[in-house]
Order: structure tokens, then sequence, then C-alpha cells
DNA sequence: AATACGGACGAACATCCGTTCGCGAGGCGA
DNA sequence: TCGCCTCGCGAACGGATGTTCGTCCGTATT
């Protein structure tokens, strides 16, 4: 139904990188051009069809009067899925069971220098105030990047394969135990079997919506 | 020399305000008739002259050829103007005396959510650790909302006339004295004449850049 | 006063570019 | 097989738009 051919989303392609190097829309030739079309007809054709499927607005009669209507990022932000929800207090379950998945319930954008220097970052909602003497608070969006391996001390989200749940602690590797640390004098450790440690992501920074 | 004249800061503007409603840069003809220039060619002349200044470019032979190169915002983030730094350990002057005025050292990006529903928000610098119980560190950047009044209990910026200084702390109004208090255990308030306190700014939020 | 120059006008010109139209190749159900 | 629809092709039309050119005016400069 909704389902783009090769050449719309070819065309879609085309036109966001376009813009993004030119800071204005391509004119219906760029893109016949750009696309390897053979006719300007064609291209009028496929944006009609883009259009009527919402992805894209056109003035008429206007000369690259094209404005794409999906995620407009600016320079300098950048878009990060928010993977779910984490604890900062009790842990609690994830939905996805061994690898959270690719199911995005929800994205945060945020200037780049949030997240600066790291790859493949993903965000999480913080539940609880485990965390708080590390300045981080209930309702807070935490963002990582994935990892498996962390330094002792490091706060790191970590997957408890006992108990199905997820939560954000700082890490440190005693005799033959993990001592999961919250950052909150009033919650003891969690101490784990080093088996049932799974880290998935290490702690980069975190903002607090304003309320 | 770099000055712009009334009618070219007009068109700048106009070109702005034209992008951000449309998602693409007006025509020459746009330009002429929405600042009410009598030519084409009285557009065309000051358009090199804005290139020359290097406040836009232009692709010649193409419609709508113009990028404009100054701080190019994105849909959905504001720039914050960063006054300077404030003491949240012990206050430190700002520069300016009175009202801390417009010249603006820096400027944050971010994204709006961080400002919502807030006017004229500024931005500063936090030095030292005095709020690290309000979760705010060294080194963050505090948002504020201009205010001359606050409640009991609120993180607000208070300039304290006769030390000359401004300083982050949550105010508590006693008998005949203010208390400011900072969110830190390890030190103590500070007590000053109601006459000698100036609120400057509310707490709105802050953000921790990466590290 | 003569000259130079920044800035503005208005019109003509040459493209640029969106739109339209006729035609044709497949795919699909009746 | 006969429509009917989707998709594509190529060409031509005409409006949209950037560019250029001759002219004019006001303000220094000489």
């Amino acid at each position: 139904m909704s389902e783009l051919s090769t050449k719309q989303s070819h065309i879609m392609e085309y036109i966001r990188d376009f813009i993004e190097e030119k800071d204005y829309p391509p004119s219906i030739r760029d893109i016949q051009f750009g696309c390897g079309i053979s006719s300007t007809s064609v291209v009028d054709y496929n944006l009609r069809r883009l259009e009527e499927k919402g992805l894209l607005r056109r003035d008429r009669e206007v000369s690259r009067g094209i404005e794409l209507l999906e995620g407009r990022r600016r320079r300098g932000t950048v878009d990060v899925p928010v993977l779910g929800a984490i604890a900062a207090g009790q842990p609690i379950p994830v939905p996805t069971s061994d690898r959270w998945a690719s199911d995005v319930e929800d994205t945060v954008t945020v200037t780049e220098e949030m997240v600066r220097g790291h790859d493949n970052v993903f965000a999480l909602r913080v539940k609880g105030t485990s965390m708080i003497e590390d300045l981080i608070d209930d309702g807070d969006i935490v963002f990582l990047e994935p990892a498996t391996t962390a330094d002792d001390g490091e706060k790191v989200a970590v997957w408890l394969e006992d108990r199905g749940e997820v939560t954000l602690k700082r890490l440190y590797r005693e005799q033959d135990r993990i001592r999961l640390q919250p950052a909150n004098s009033t919650m003891p450790p969690i101490y784990v079997d080093p088996e049932n440690v799974r880290i998935q992501g290490r702690f980069i920074s975190s903002i607090r919506p304003s309320g």
C-alpha cells in the first residue's frame, strides 16, 4: 500500500543528500539527472506519489518548491533512539529479552556535543533515584554507548540474566563476584555472579527535560 | 566596513523567515516584493554585497540558489546566550556590574524542550560544586529565566550588591534576612540583608556537556 | 564645476524549470 | 481478448527566475 518503489526511495535519498549539501531543494531536472531518470515527467509522477504518501510537500508552479516532511534534522543535532526505561532504583525488566531490539519506542533529538565522539549512542529513560548522587534523577534520559566491557567504577547498563532485568549502576569487580553500586547512600549494593552479568552500554551523559 | 545597510539586514531577515516557513529559499522576486524593493537588480546588487561579506552563498544561474551561512538554526532548537560564569561554590564576580549586559561571550544550542515554556532564557557556566545535591555539578551549564522574585526554596541566581558577585543558590526568607542555601552539606548557608540581594534569574534546567 | 562612485531603477533577455500531453509497455481482472 | 491501471518516455509550452545593461541621483573628491 504505502511501499516505496526503488525509484521513489532513490529520489527521496537524492533529495535528502541534495539539501544536506546545498541547503536548498533540487529542481525536477536535478533529480532527473541525479537519479538517472530519462524524463522530467517521470520525476513529477513519482513526486506526486511521494506527496500523496505524505513524505513531502510541493508548492505548485514554484521552482524547487519541495519540502521534505520526514524528520528534518538540523545540522548539529542528532536523533537518539530511546529504547525504553532503565532502573536506577529497583531493577525493572526491559521488553526485549536478549538484546534490546530495534523496535524504537521513541526518539530524542539532542545537540551533538551531548554524544560527541561516540557511536551508535542510544538512550534510556531513568526510573528511580538510585543514581541520584551521580546527578542522575528519576525521569532523566541517559545516553549510553554500546559496550561489553567496563572499567571498575564506570556507570554501565547491565543485563541481569537470571532476573531478566536491566539496571544502571556503577560496576566493581570483587574476588568472584561483581558489585553493582547505586549512587544513593540509602540503597545497598547488589552482588551478582559474573556469569550472570552482561554489560550492555557505557554511560556517556544525561539530560533532564525541563519541567 | 562590514556594516549592513537597512535594506541588507531587511533582506537577510526576510530570507531567514522565508526559509523558516517554507523550507526552501526565496527567489529574487520573492525578496523584491517581500521587502518592497522596486527592482530585481537592486536585490541582486545587495545579495552580491551580502555574499562578499560572507553572510550567504549563491549558486549562479540556479533558481533560489541562496544558502545562508550564518547560524543555520534547525527547527526544534534554540540558541541560548551564555552570559558568563556563575558561582556555585564561592561567589565570583561577573564582568558586568548592574545588569549583565548584552555582550554575549558564547552561545549554546539546545533542543527546545530544555527551555520549553520560558522566555528570554539565558545560560551560565557553573563554577564549583555547591549545588551538587541538586544535581548541578562543576562545569554544567544552567538555564535561567529572568526573574526578580522567587518563592522560598527556589534555585535562583542572585546578585550580591555589596560583594559585587553573583551566585546560584536556593533562596529562603527568614525574619529580617535572606538565607542562600547551597545544596552541598559541606557548605554553610550564606546570610545576607534583603536590601543587598537582587534576584536575577530563576533556574529552569541544566545540561552537562559530555566529557 | 567636473569627476568618480555607491546605490537604485526599470526593462529586456536567456535560462531554468514545473507542467502537460500523447504514446507505449506490462500487469491484471473480467 | 478487451479494458483499465501503473509506470515510464520524450517533447513542447509557458511561467518563473537569475542576469545584464543603460540610466539616474546624491554624495564626496579633486
